[in-house]
DNA sequence: ACTATTTTTGAACGATCACTCAAATGTGAA
DNA sequence: TTCACATTTGAGTGATCGTTCAAAAATAGT
């Protein structure tokens, strides 16, 4: 019928995705796009439509692997506010990752992308409107259980929890000390954990 | 002796850094700050040397803007925690004001130029150090007082106010409510009151 | 082998990129 | 008025930008 795609379009898929997460959205070309992905313009273009298509594209896979990352580690703690500590404590060595940045990739898009990519910046901050529902829908959970005290506000904790991890991984693009870093991470896996009531 | 500049040098200067700030490094184009600046590509290269040159110039004054507001807030308080405190709740209103961006300038260049321009991203670490050490020593002076206790270490306290800082800026960034900022503020201004000793 | 369909290839487009430089312009001392 | 000199002007540099498209290549059913 029709001629094969040349490569998995999952791997070539993530590998736009380091792409964009490393460079940021105008300091990467097509150029790049090409080398990397070993593909023509027009392959590209046949795929993603533009330059914006793959980085929307990128996006989302990003946001999905976070997704991900964070349920694995919801499933492997028996409550919710030890599964979110130690999401928040796996930051601790976020310096010595082999990652494509420290920083998070919706995280750099919404700030860099503001003023000058406005539809792309909505989608971003749609991403992480996302994650931050899911910590909220964590935190209901956990005050559904009892686990929370029935005064506290789950929408505010995900707001509070997103903006902690914000503030940690931006604090680790600085790249002084990794300890530094750990130390943060610990400070906010214990400030989850003391969440717990009673 | 010689021809008049154009334009005063701060004027100028401020404009650069207004751009940069609101749209980053690499979306931002001789030919914008040329029409910014209502100067000539020459009259630029002749001042700044290059590109990186403005960026690198605009992101000092920038800087230098950071640290005056802070002194601000910490003279027009009678103690050292009170100062910070305000100088933290001083975000609660952080998507009303009309700045060229709500995320801070120096954060941003961290994490768009670490891959890409690391002579400049080096020079946003190193202010970002120069700020969070301004945080350290007012701890420090803090303890001294003993209005901090005697167990509590100035350097972490620094690194913390400066994450949760970064935190609140960048989660400003997504916009979907002001109030959320608000609220994040106001709590990490208490926070901030609350080492308070005894 | 032939055909229909999909994908890749890569040369080429106009626009814009950061940057240069010789000439013009303004300035104050002599 | 003249002159030395700092500053501006703006056309022009080659390189690279995102994007297009016609032609070539590869596949599977007939």
């Amino acid at each position: 019928m029709a001629r094969k795609e040349k490569y998995d379009s999952d791997e070539t898929l993530g590998r736009a995705t380091a792409l964009f997460w490393m460079q940021g959205y105008h300091a990467t070309s097509m150029k790049d796009l090409e080398t990397a992905l070993d593909l023509g313009p027009g392959s590209i273009y046949a795929r993603f439509g533009s330059k914006a298509g793959v980085f929307e594209a990128a996006l989302k896979n990003y946001a999905a692997g976070r997704r991900i990352e964070l349920e694995r580690h919801l499933e492997a703690h028996d409550t919710v506010l030890d599964g979110l500590a130690a999401y928040a404590g796996s930051f601790r060595n976020l310096c010595e990752r082999d990652a494509p940045s420290v920083a998070c990739m919706m995280m750099k898009s919404v700030t860099e992308l503001h003023a000058t990519e406005p539809e792309l910046q909505t989608v971003a901050s749609e991403l992480l409107d996302a994650t931050e529902d899911m910590f909220t829908e964590q935190f209901a959970r956990a005050k559904s259980e009892g686990e929370l005290s029935a005064d506290s506000d789950p929408a505010f904790l995900g707001a509070w929890l997103q903006a902690e991890i914000m503030g940690i991984r931006t604090y680790a693009q600085k790249a002084n000390t990794a300890e530094r870093v750990g130390q943060l991470a610990d400070g906010l896996a214990t400030r989850v954990r003391a969440l717990r009531a009673g």
